[in-house]
DNA sequence: ACAGCCAATGTAACCGGTTACTACAGATTT
DNA sequence: AAATCTGTAGTAACCGGTTACATTGGCTGT
C-alpha cells in the first residue's frame, strides 16, 4: 500500500504539494499536478481516509438508527436521508437496531467515539425508554411523535388518525374497532388519541372492548381479527394502526367468511406498496416518507454546521387515500 | 473533548499506562487501574476510535452491498451477517445500492480507502455488469449464482427451480407458465435453467409463449398475469421466480375471476412472511437466508484473517414448502 | 539595480492513539 | 553480597495525512 510519501518521492515533489494537488489543485501548477497524477497512477495510490478523518477530526458520516430495516416505510425515509447526505459528501451508516437498546447504544457509541458525526433516530421517543438525547451527540428524530425533547421531523399522528376515523363515521359507522400497536408505543398513543377525539366529536362513547392490541406485525393483525370475529356485536369497521396489521386482519376476516368491505370496513396506516394490491385495495394514510428523510437530514446538517438550527420541529402533511376497503355499513 | 494525555495528567501516570489500562488491564497494577478509571470518569473521556483505527490500520468494519433494503429476504441475510460481525467486534455498514453501479462503487471505495476491511455483496454476479472482484478488496458474494469468480455462499437455484417445476408436473400440469425476473439477471438465468431441465426430463417441449418477463416486483407480477389471462390456451400453473411477483400475479388472476388453485396453480420463491398469509397461502421455496448471511460473514472473516480460506463456495440447502396455491389441474 | 510582492513549493509540527524499547525497584538465586 | 530475573511504568517513535509557516525565485515598479 503506497502512501502520500511514496507518491511525493515518485513525483519528485514534497508531500505538501501532493496533498495540495489532491485537495486544492488550484494552488499547484499544471506541471506539478501532472507529475502527481502520473505518480498516483503508477503507484495505484489511494489515500487513507482513516488518516484524513483522524487529522480533520471529522468522520463525514452519519448514523441512522432503524428499528427494522425490512420495513418499506423506513426504507423510503432512509432513501430521502441518503440523497441529502450524498450531496454533502457524507456516508450513511445504517444501524439495524431491531428495537434493542443495547444495539442502539452501540451505534450511538459510533458518534461518541467520533466514527460518525451525528445520528438520525427512526424510533419514536418515549420517556424512560429512549437513549437519546445525549450530550454532545447531535441527533434528529425522524417520524417521531409529539413532545420529543430533541429536534424532530414528523407527521401529525393524532390528526391523521382522527381524519381516518371521522371518515369512517361519515360513512355511517358507529361501532369502530381499532387494532393498535404495542400499548406503550408513542405512535399507538398518538393515534389512539386521534381515534378518541373523532369519536368524541361525533358523540360516540368510547368502548374499551373495541380495542385490540397488536405489535405492528401482520401476524398480530391476524390475531386481533380473531378477537373481533368472536364478538357477538362485531364492529362494522376497523381502524388499523398500520398497513401490515390491516392486511393480516383482512386475511383473518375473509377466512371467517366475511366480505370486505360489504360486511366490514378496514383502514390502514403508512400506504405500503402492497396495500394498493391487496384484496380489496386498502384505504390508508400515506406519510411523506422520503420528505421526512430529507428534512431530517437537512436538520441534522444544520445542527452539525451551526449550533442553533432555525427550527427544531417540522410537522409534514399526510395524504389520506381512500380505496376499496371501506364502505358504508350494511343496513342492519 | 479530553484525550488520553489529559487522562494521563489527571491520573498522574504516563499515556502508555493509560493506554494499557484500557487495552491490556492485566499489565497494570490495581492501583494504577483505579487512578485511570477515576480520571476517565472525572474527565468523561471517550477514546477517539478514528485515531485508534488509524494507528492499527484496521477499520473493524465490513460493508454489505444491498440492492434493496426494503426486501425481507435481504433483511434476513443481513441479520445473519450482523450476528457474526458482532461477535468479532466489527461494525456493519449497510450500503443501499438501489442497483446503481455508481453507488456500489462508492461503497467499495470505503474498503479501498481503508474505512472498511471487507465487503459482502448481495447482488448476484454477472459478467460485464459487476464491479467485484477487485484486487485488494476482500469480498464475498452472498446469495449469488453459479460461476461467481470470487468466494460465494448461495443456494442451488437451478435445482430449486427444477424441484418446484417437477412438483407441478407431478400434479399433472403440462402447460406451466413462468414469470421471470429481468432476462439478464443471473437468478433468472439459473432458475430458468432449472425450469427447462424439469420440462425436458418429463419430455414436455419448451414453449416460448409461456414465458413472461418481470422484474421481481409485485407490479410486474400483476402485469405478467395479464399476459397469461389473455392467452387462448392458458397455462394451468405458473412458476414465479419470487414471491412478490407471485402475489402480484395472484391478485391479477383473481381479478379475472379465476379461482386459485382450482383454475390455476401458482408457486413463488423466497418464502416471504406474507406468503403464508396471502389467499391462498403460497407454495414456495424457502432459502436459509439467515444461514447464508452467517456463512458469508464467516467466510469474509476467514479471508481477512488468513489469506487462504478452506473453501470458497458454499451451496446451502433450500426447503420446498407446499401450501394451498397449488393443486392438480382441472380435468379438461 | 534593487526593494517589494506574489505564487509555488518545501519543512516540519501536529492530530491521538499504540507499542517497542528502556529504566528501575524489589524479589530470587548463587 | 553480587548477579539475575520479573513486573510495572515511562519515553518517544510511529501511523499518513493536513497545514502553518518559511523559503525560493520570478516579476513589477521605480
Amino acid at each position: 500500500m503506497s502512501t502520500i510519501r511514496d507518491v511525493s518521492k515518485e513525483a519528485g515533489l514534497s508531500i505538501a504539494t501532493v496533498s495540495r494537488a489532491l485537495s486544492a489543485p488550484e494552488k499547484v501548477t499544471k506541471e506539478s499536478l501532472k507529475k502527481v497524477h502520473e505518480a498516483i497512477e503508477k503507484l495505484q495510490y489511494r489515500p487513507n481516509m482513516l488518516s484524513q478523518k483522524f487529522r480533520n477530526k471529522q468522520a463525514n458520516a452519519i448514523v441512522i438508527l432503524v428499528p427494522d430495516i425490512a420495513n418499506l416505510f423506513f426504507a423510503k425515509v432512509i432513501s430521502g436521508i441518503e440523497s441529502v447526505a450524498q450531496k454533502k459528501g457524507f456516508s450513511v451508516l445504517l444501524g439495524d437496531t431491531r428495537d434493542s437498546k443495547a444495539l442502539e447504544k452501540q451505534y450511538i457509541n459510533l458518534v461518541e467515539t467520533r466514527q460518525a458525526d451525528g445520528i438520525i433516530q427512526l424510533r419514536p421517543y418515549s420517556e424512560n425508554d429512549s437513549l437519546l438525547p445525549i450530550a454532545r451527540v447531535p441527533a434528529v428524530n425522524a417520524s417521531g411523535c409529539e413532545n420529543t425533547p430533541y429536534p424532530t421531523v414528523r407527521i401529525d399522528n393524532v390528526g391523521a388518525a382522527k381524519e381516518v376515523v371521522k371518515y369512517l363515521i361519515s360513512l355511517g359507522h358507529q361501532r369502530i374497532g381499532v387494532i393498535t400497536g404495542l400499548q406503550r408505543n408513542p405512535h399507538t398513543i398518538d393515534r389512539l388519541k386521534g381515534y378518541k377525539q373523532a369519536l368524541a366529536e361525533a358523540n360516540i362513547p368510547f368502548d374499551e372492548s373495541l380495542l385490540s392490541e397488536g405489535d405492528f406485525t401482520l401476524w398480530s393483525g391476524l390475531q386481533a381479527s380473531e378477537h373481533f370475529s368472536r364478538m357477538t356485536n362485531m364492529p362494522t369497521a376497523i381502524f388499523c394502526m398500520n398497513d401490515e396489521m390491516a392486511i393480516g386482519a383482512m386475511k383473518g376476516l375473509k377466512s371467517k367468511g366475511l366480505r370486505l368491505p360489504q360486511d366490514i370496513s378496514i383502514t390502514g396506516f403508512d400506504d405500503l406498496d402492497v396495500s394498493r394490491y391487496c384484496d380489496p385495495p386498502l384505504t390508508t394514510v400515506a406519510q411523506p416518507a422520503e420528505k421526512i428523510g430529507e428534512r431530517s437530514a437537512d436538520l441534522l446538517f444544520q445542527l452539525l454546521d451551526e449550533q442553533q438550527p432555525t427550527q427544531t420541529e417540522y410537522v409534514l402533511p399526510i395524504e389520506f387515500i381512500i380505496r376499496q376497503s371501506t364502505a358504508p355499513p350494511r343496513a342492519s
